[in-house]
DNA sequence: GTGGTCTAGACCACG
DNA sequence: GTGGTCTAGACCACA
């Protein structure tokens, strides 16, 4: 995998840790990153998106504590061996719901009906 | 306007000054809050849901700068007569879209399709 | 830039927040204060002056709302790269004409010619 | 003396009764309103500007505790016999201070030269 | 180290 | 009654 595919935008208020977090975690939920998958170094995702090796280093911990991913001694950090397996559909959606609800409510607020919605977000899906 | 119909969630990472002050925002948006609508005082939203009255003054100070509200002295808040006229709904859907591409990048990395996601989005907006 | 450099007066009725905000706002006006400048960290204001912490972050937090600040995360607040430039010199005078309405007026309602209050600006303006 | 000549801008942080009971100080002080002078019912004053008539209120009785005007019973407030007479330039000119020296640390911080500022302030003065 | 958030409580200013 | 300001102190999140 390579270190610059991470989508990482210093200037969005989630902090960067977890934006790396989180998208490791949906990658190995996904099953696009299988256990003993290797990721890009602290150093070589640090490098990429000239943010400081600390950051990516605590998102990595955080994940290694979790269970999500190894340390192996001389190679890196891998998928564990240990990692849940991708999971089944309806565990994933069951992920996506709080996002999903926030969407509705804003929607609600916003006096936008789904027929507006819907297909708006089928495009950006479809990209 | 009553003030326990705002929505407060002090468990969130949101701040919940900025959980009142987007539902604002966003009511006055979709024209549901038109100008001259006055709010909650800032001691019923407080007491309504148990927060410190400084936390919903930070919202309301923070909306008035913007020109959303206005301060009528003695009286309390109102929506702003400068306030933008309920906006087009292209707008509005516009001010979704953020929220939309972050469903769109979870939804591709848990390799959920737009056939499992839309239907639940849509189930979620008819409640 | 020196924390102590920011002129604080508790017993104005202008909110101690807003001296310094007004501050901060006209030296980047007068250029005195550059893009990329870092400003005294919250606690050093606050510790120099022996005010609250919060009052002077109340200050940044508007500053930055403005768009005058930026928050580098972890490492302070500094004078934001799109903040405007330093001001052409009309712009600057016309910030300054409310308040010599105001000394016009109040001239006026004293009977005070121009004779009598403008040596003594100068005089004031000259230390 | 005419209710519509006060200068009253509800939009002002200046509180309202402040800004009448100002403008009444100065102008005794300044010669422009003599002892024995009426001035406008609290009801004229209020109906020429849409104000609610307590805060005209207000701004009388502070005035009267202070001994700048009277209460004569069935003819309103006029310009006390008390009250000091038109005071000496020297004083007048002393209580223009404060907001000189506000005009001068403003212009220092906009790097607004003498120059700029006191023609602009001479042009105000001659309207 | 940095700023952010929230609370509890006091006091003020305004109408 | 309304909102505004400030304090003291605690705790959090980030780098």
């Amino acid at each position: 995998m390579d270190a610059s595919l991470f989508r990482i935008q210093p200037s969005l208020p989630e902090p960067i840790y977890r934006q790396i977090a989180d998208q490791v975690r949906r990658l190995v939920a996904g099953g696009q990153l299988q256990a003993g998958d290797a990721l890009p170094s602290v150093r070589e995702i640090a490098a990429a998106h000239a943010i400081n090796p600390m950051t990516v280093s605590k998102a990595y911990s955080q994940l290694e504590a979790e269970g999500v991913l190894e340390r192996l001694r001389g190679k890196g950090m891998v998928v564990a061996a240990t990692a849940r397996r991708p999971q089944p559909l309806a565990e994933r959606l069951a992920q996506l719901d709080p996002l999903l609800h926030e969407v509705a409510q804003r929607a609600h607020d916003l006096e936008l009906p789904g027929d507006e919605v819907l297909p708006r977000l089928r495009q950006l899906m479809e990209k």
